[in-house]
DNA sequence: TGTTAGCACTCTTGGTCAATGAGTGCTAAC
DNA sequence: GTTAGCACTCATTGACCAAGAGTGCTAACA
């Protein structure tokens, strides 16, 4: 594409990201110095639109942009921005501080209240499945003497417990050894894939019926529900600011998809790494009219979850995209200095 | 006040209820037999108006209900109903069902999301304050020789943790009597006030600065965020169903105040026991076109939290008020079930 | 050949106006 | 005390019109 299409194409999607209304050719040639008349720009506008970069809502009004011009401008027109040392610093400092208690849940769902509150779009997270997770630890707190606490660590820092009482016969002192025992056969096996050798052992060393099946449930199960991913939406209400929502029944269809944990799950499991997914590319429908930022946040090169922001797909790309990018970074850094 | 004048005011919030329009004398004498005519309709309202039970949007409307209208209908006038066998029955299996883990949080959480579903309007929930609760057993397991997990187990089957690394000294033997020694000191003491004395004799026992600390700062501290109540959450993108809602500036309004976890715990707290608050009763300013429904939950007559629904103060109260004591009485009786 | 000015045309937006109709309050009769 | 009748009010609706923004096309220009 010539330059001058790349630079009007530019400046089109600059003022519609600005001000939500159909920008005509006037507009173009007052507002940014590209140097041609309204006329040129016209003919111009005319080979974009034929080019499937833009849009025009009737004829004798001025054009939008199409997915597949945002497409481009994100993938080649958009100026790059960086946050302001300030904004960096301060985002950072939030994030980082945060680290205090050792919550991973805490921790993300902090980081998404902020990214909500820097970018005015709503702001979405995936955290950790445990299922990915690798088990660091088994432990069996005895409470009375027919109810076990079962604890169970694994990296980078989740503990999944769960109380097995009303145990057919009294715990007595090899539950103390138990702990030691199941932990030496567990270490460093992910979540999801214990071999059934090792689930074999675990059986001989268990006497107690309940306690061992408690064991295995919680080290095999995938359906259970608190094993799954975990999703965090923060700011939602924030769309409602947009012009693009003023018709509550589009309001009320996107919110409605958002609050739904299972399509917000599917909506960010849909691509890999960080990537901006435009209006119709994305796979739920109720989203076609929004566009969704997503970077992911790692500890020692494993991926553990996702960020992200969900803005109309006429949303300030390169901010988003800068904040996003920042929030995962500083996450991924926060969870590195996690101990355990 | 008169006989006549209460079916009429019932009739017309009956009317106004199941509408949303403003209900006139013809369409009273119309659709309901109260055995007189329009125009001593007529009469009737215009009393009722002075009275202050109704208002009129503007002149030659017809009347919607005022606050105290809607108050005087759900102390007084308002049909009593309960749920159809099949209905009762449904709610209840549904609670009880969740009660095969011990989560609490998880219980009150899917009894939130049954109460949207089944009223159609916004379901919230205050789960139970930690600090409320009478601490139960407290439990040191060794991570590994320098990291302890601190676990609290609280009753109604509250577990609250808490990793404590990087201990200066390795652990030893010692920690395995610590769990008795310290649960036989805090057994039954409320989480908020345990006194100094007992205070004391724990940093007698337990040797490791770190450690002692973290415990003490668990069974202490009152502003640490994990102790605080919990705010629950569902169904709130049903509100904007409502016509009161088809502005979405009002509809923001609302949703924002509700997405606040602090706005929604004042909200839940400004009441005792179970109570209908109506419009501008309300001590959030952004809720005065909404009513709240709340009723609370007790295991042996402790209260242990909140769960409620919110609606248009134009809500179908009796039908509310039923779905709301029934979950509030199946979680009570969920919860009385939980062994720990 | 590419660019620009001019112009007729299109289509939305916003405003006015009158007709409609629901509903009231008042008066007088029952 | 109740009701029928009637004049009056006022929001809502649709038609209609003017204004304005923007386009596409044509012809002139560099």
């Amino acid at each position: 594409m010539e330059d001058r299409k790349k630079n009007i194409l530019r400046a089109i999607i600059d003022d519609y990201i600005e001000t939500a209304e159909p920008v005509g050719s006037r507009t173009i040639a007052r507002r940014y110095q590209l140097g041609v008349s309204p006329a040129t720009i016209r003919n111009e506008m005319a080979d974009l639109e034929e080019l499937g970069y833009l849009q025009q809502p009737y004829t004798s009004a001025g054009r939008i942009p199409s997915d597949k011009g945002y497409r481009y401008y994100v993938d080649a027109l958009m100026p790059q921005t960086s946050l302001s040392p300030r904004e960096r610093e301060l985002l950072w400092e939030q994030i980082q501080l945060q680290m205090s208690q050792a919550a991973v849940e805490t921790l993300v769902h902090r980081a998404v209240r902020l990214l909500a509150d820097m970018t005015s779009y709503a702001a979405v997270a995936m955290a950790p499945s445990i299922m990915d997770s690798v088990i660091k630890t088994v432990q069996f707190a005895p409470i009375d003497s027919r109810s076990v606490l079962l604890v169970l660590i694994s990296e980078p820092g989740f503990v999944q417990h769960r109380i097995v009482d009303d145990l057919r016969s009294a715990v007595d002192e090899s539950l103390l050894s138990y702990g030691r025992r199941v932990t030496a056969l567990l270490r460093g096996m992910p979540f999801g894939s214990v071999p059934a050798v090792i689930r074999e052992a675990i059986r001989e060393i268990i006497r107690e019926e309940e306690l061992r099946e408690a064991l295995l449930e919680m080290i095999t199960a995938g359906e259970k529900h608190d094993y799954t991913e975990k999703a965090y939406l923060e700011g939602s209400v924030n769309l409602m600011d947009q012009p693009e929502f003023k018709d509550v029944s589009k309001a009320k269809a996107v919110l409605t998809a958002l609050e739904e944990p299972s399509r917000l799950l599917e909506m960010l499991s849909q691509n890999e790494g960080d990537t901006v997914v435009i209006g119709a590319e994305n796979i739920i429908d109720d989203m076609h009219e929004c566009s969704l930022v997503t970077a992911t946040y790692h500890v020692k090169g494993r991926v553990l979850g996702t960020v992200g922001v969900i803005g109309p797909t006429r949303m300030v790309y390169n901010r988003a995209i800068t904040l996003v990018d920042n929030v995962a970074a500083a996450v991924s850094e926060a969870l590195s200095k996690v101990k355990i």
